[in-house]
RNA sequence: GCCGGAGUGGCGGAAUGGCAGACGCGUCGGUCUCAAAAACCGAUGAGGGCAACUUCAUGUGGGUUCGACUCCCACCUUCGGCACCA
């Protein structure tokens, strides 16, 4: 290696260090929890992802948000929990392993194996003593566990219900995994509705501690509680009694107070009375309407929002309030999945009875009138909503409508309580979770079928129930597991009688809804965690993931969690104290065209197929305005042609991911971060591209190029940093060099506020800033001095959390022993924050006309003196009369003229 | 339709009542080089002026204030969530 080269390899950030300090972490256990005993506590976590193989930039980002706090905590001498582990069963790794024609398990273990070596090689520190994989039995025991806990206290149950049938996947989905335009989150396939006996957990036991407890996560974004809440859609009102030819009719409503104003009832076509109350001569009609029902899909059933369809059936309900027979009509805007499945219809009051009355001609009868105004149902154009008082109620006459104290709702419960008629009620739209899934990939369920057709848990000392090594494991509508009739065909654990297994298995958000409670815990083979271990760490302190599980796995870990925490075996009821949602990482995907001839491209297939375009080779302007419509512009790199997308999502079927182990060889896995961390605030997405790259690179350069030469320099300054924190006497510095310590104050400053605010764009951008200065400075100053030994020493600690290698190789140059992790992060100096002299602008009428040094500690009265003898605002208030003269002491004075 | 977030240079973004555009990218000019790259130095919101300087500018319109990206009202656009929930 000649010299020249050896001096520039010197002078650039060279990601071959990196390895070498990723195996010192590791080799001493620099991340383990533990080490600090006694030391104050840090749980931080990121959502652990499905092991999908290979790993690419994009995936980094969430875990590099993890790891920043992690090194921060850890350089502020916190014992600190940072585990990782793998969700490993489930329909997603079921789905990929089918795909590629391999079994689930070998293709989970051979992409766990995978993605931890990319995990290394980013220098992602985890403590992999703690690593938990859901698929393995030494968890999934702790699964069939907690299904058995749930048992016990009556939190479990099998019921028959109408639940949703992904055709695709071919199994049943809880209503979460359902969106709202009726299809499954992962097939994307339109659910169906089957008829099924399947396993229940009983969230809605939880439902109001789940919404209630929302108040209390005052570090969880907004955003998500909202959607909690309106999942969750808790309605105040009263159920009411209606009596039937087929007995009582049950509606909820949360206007009991309009009850005079109904005027006919809608059950919704799945109604269990529907048969019996349906009118021989209206059978045909009502079968006509079931059948048209039943054949909608979600997504039609909710598409006509306006047109209502329903038939009258041909009997009549008793009003309880007045004894008025009113007419009993289905439809399906009535759903029998909320509520009682059935309503009484108000349409003077009601919207959606309001349209269906209209249509069907039935009777609108005000029983609200506002004051002042005379609404009436036929001439009533708008459905009115507001405040008024009660009229043609009865009892009810003349009280203010309104659900207060002395209003017309209250009202309504008594008088329905006190005839016994109704009650007070409250209603969720969150629903009982379906755990079942007729898949082989997942926990067994741990229950036993016995011939007598009872069910019972198996004994614990026969745990884990294992999942059998089968190979005909394609989903058929049933679950795969019923075909391996050796593994199914069991004792009865009393009698010894024959007996069959449960064959579904768990959804895959059971393992995922405690992991991070194993993660405490994670080696014990006695229990599924010590109360002991959970009292120490949890709750998680800051959990980190993505908005896509606002509702799913963080519902479903809320209430496992309450469910342990009433069990007595964790301390908090509330699994994760703050959370943080970050943004995606994007990339624009570049296709070359071929160009048969000058000036003439063709798109290539991939191209073609994604969008609508012409096969035959056109004219670049022609190409132009194709790609336009959709997105893409035409670029020219050298001698070939590109169609380029805008940002998209970063992923495998985009085929825009970047591939962590190439590039942190290249590159270094500093710079990867440096460009994830510094490009946007790291909660909204950013784009990934070469110059973000280059940028990054030429930061971290810059930062090895100056410090790498006066290394041995700075290294004198270490021993002083070590005795003194950042702190030097400030006497006999000159300007330059105490300009430079104030700027080391404010950096040191900006830097720790800012990452624990997850604002590292600006943290980043602050040290950018000082290394400008240190730029300045040296071109100033010329050499070492112990200020700019102070700050280096301080400037690779500020590193440690963003770019840890290279925090470590600087820490290493300038002569610190063992890890930085260890050395204390450096503490500001509010009074070297102070400058001497500061800069006050001066305005005349609120514009700048001018700006004055003046020592900082100059008062208003001196200040004023100044700004009125400035040359240059004499000149601008001459000859005018001046009004008023605010002064800002330290900032400004605004003369009014 | 309802609820919530956001709207700032060519781009990502800073600034939460006091000099709008920190930091970075890009672009332009320069130094070095046979040349290029890299690196370094300088410029860079728009308009006007030889210049000192000046006008306009944070989605739109209004308001509060000596002073508004920031607070208040209305609207527009956009992103996200919910959506026949009785």
């Amino acid at each position: 290696m000649t010299e020249t080269t050896t001096k520039k390899r010197q002078d650039r950030f060279d990601p071959t260090i990196e390895a070498h300090w990723r195996d010192f972490w590791a080799r001493e256990g620099i991340f383990t929890a533990g080490r600090r005993p006694g030391a104050p506590s840090r749980y931080i976590l990121e959502m652990f992802p499905y092991p999908s193989g290979d790993l690419h930039v994009g995936h980094l980002k969430n875990y590099v948000i993890g790891d920043v706090l992690t090194r921060y905590y850890a350089i502020r001498g916190y014992d600190v929990l940072h585990p990782f582990g793998w969700d490993a069963f489930g329909l997603p790794a079921e789905n990929a392993a089918i795909k590629a024609k391999r079994h689930p398990r070998e293709w989970t273990y051979t992409n766990i194996a995978e993605s931890k070596k990319s995990l290394g090689i980013a220098g992602i520190m985890y403590d992999w003593t703690r690593e938990v994989t859901t698929c393995a039995p030494d968890y999934y025991r702790w699964n069939q566990w907690l299904f058995q806990l749930l048992y016990k206290k009556g939190l479990a149950y099998r019921a028959k219900s109408l639940v949703n049938w992904d055709p695709v996947d071919q199994t049943v989905l809880a209503n979460e995994q359902v969106d709202s335009a009726g299809r499954s989150w992962r097939s994307g396939a339109i659910v169906e509705k089957r008829e099924l006996e399947q396993w229940f957990f009983k969230i809605t036991d939880y439902a109001e501690r789940l919404l209630n407890d929302l108040d209390t996560l005052t570090e969880w974004p907004e955003r998500v509680k909202t959607m909690q809440r309106n999942w969750i859609g808790k309605s105040e009102g009263a159920e009411v009694h209606f009596s039937t030819s087929a007995g009582d009719l049950t509606v909820f409503t949360t206007r009991p107070d309009t009850l005079w104003g109904a005027t006919f009832m809608v059950l919704a076509p799945e109604h269990p009375l529907v048969a019996a109350l349906t009118a021989t001569e209206h059978k045909a009609n009502v079968t006509a309407c079931l059948a048209a029902a039943r054949m909608k899909s979600e997504i039609d059933r909710t598409s006509t929002v306006k047109e209502k369809t329903g038939v009258f059936i041909g009997s009549y309900a008793t009003n309880p309030v007045n004894g008025e027979q009113i007419p009993i009509w289905i439809a399906d805007y009535v759903l029998m999945g909320y509520g009682t499945g059935a309503i009484m219809a108000v349409p003077a009051h009601d919207e959606r009875d309001f349209a269906f009355a209209r249509q069907f001609g039935l009777e609108i009868r005000v029983v609200v009138q506002p004051e002042g105004a005379q609404l009436d149902g036929a001439t009533m154009i708008e459905w009115w909503t507001g405040d008024g008082v009660l009229v043609n109620s009865g009892p009810l006459d003349g009280i203010p409508a309104g659900k207060g104290e002395g209003q017309s709702v209250k009202a309504a419960i008594a008088w329905l309580e006190a005839q016994g008629r109704g009650k007070g009620a409250i209603t969720y739209r969150l629903h009982d979770w379906l755990i079942s899934r007729q898949r082989y990939w997942g926990t067994p369920i741990p229950m036993i079928h016995r011939a007598d057709g009872t069910i019972v848990p198996v004994p614990d000392d026969q745990l884990p129930v294992v999942l059998p090594d089968i190979s005909d494991f394609l989903p058929r509508g049933r679950s795969p597991l019923a075909a391996a009739e050796d593994w199914v065909s069991v004792a009865d654990p009393e009698t010894g009688e024959p007996a069959r297994r449960d064959t579904d298995t768990m959804d895959t958000f059971v393992c995922s809804s405690w992991y991070f409670l194993r993660f405490t815990d994670a080696q014990n083979d006695r229990e599924i965690f010590s109360k002991e271990s959970s009292g120490t760490w949890m709750p998680v302190d800051q959990y980190i993931g993505g908005i896509e599980h606002a509702i799913l796995h963080l519902l479903y870990a809320r209430f496992i969690t309450k469910v342990l925490y009433d069990e007595g075996l964790v301390p908090a009821d509330e699994p994760f104290r703050a959370l943080f949602t970050q943004g995606m990482v994007q990339r624009r995907v570049r296709i070359a065209l071929e160009t048969p001839a000058e000036g003439i491209v063709q798109f290539p297939e991939e191209l073609r197929r994604k969008i609508e375009l012409p096969a035959e080779a056109v004219s670049i302007d022609a190409a132009r305005t194709a790609l336009k419509p959709h997105g893409y512009t035409l670029e020219q790199d050298g001698a070939t042609w590109e169609a380029v997308s805008g940002p998209v999502t970063m992923s495998k079927s985009a085929g825009n991911g970047v591939p962590v182990g190439p590039f942190v060889r290249q590159y270094g896995s500093d710079v990867a971060r440096t460009v994830v961390l510094f490009a946007a605030p790291p909660e909204n997405s950013m784009e990934w591209t070469d110059e973000g790259v280059a940028g990054a690179q030429r930061f971290l350069n810059r930062l090895v190029a100056l410090f790498r030469p006066d290394s041995e320099a700075i290294a004198d300054a270490g021993a002083r940093y070590a005795a003194t924190g950042a702190r030097l006497p400030t006497d006999g510095m000159s300007p330059s060099e105490r300009n430079l310590y104030r700027r080391l104050h404010v950096t040191i400053k900006k830097v720790t506020q800012d990452t624990e605010a997850f604002r590292f764009n600006t943290a980043i951008a602050s040290m950018m800033e000082l290394l400008n200065d240190l730029y300045r400075y040296r071109t100033d100053a010329g050499l070492a001095t112990p200020v700019f030994g102070i700050v280096a020493q301080c400037y690779a600690r500020l590193l440690a959390p963003f770019t840890p290698h290279l925090a470590e190789e600087l820490y290493s140059w300038f002569g610190g022993e063992g890890t930085i992790y260890d050395a204390g992060w450096p503490i500001w100096d509010e009074a070297a924050l102070i400058e001497d002299e500061i800069e006050v602008v001066l305005q005349v009428n609120s514009r700048v006309r001018g700006k004055i040094n003046v020592p900082v500690q100059a008062n208003e009265e001196e200040l004023r003196t100044w700004a009125l003898s400035n040359e240059r605002v004499q000149r601008e208030i001459e000859g005018k009369q001046i009004r008023r003269v605010i002064v800002v002491v330290g900032k400004l004075v605004n003369i009014v003229v």
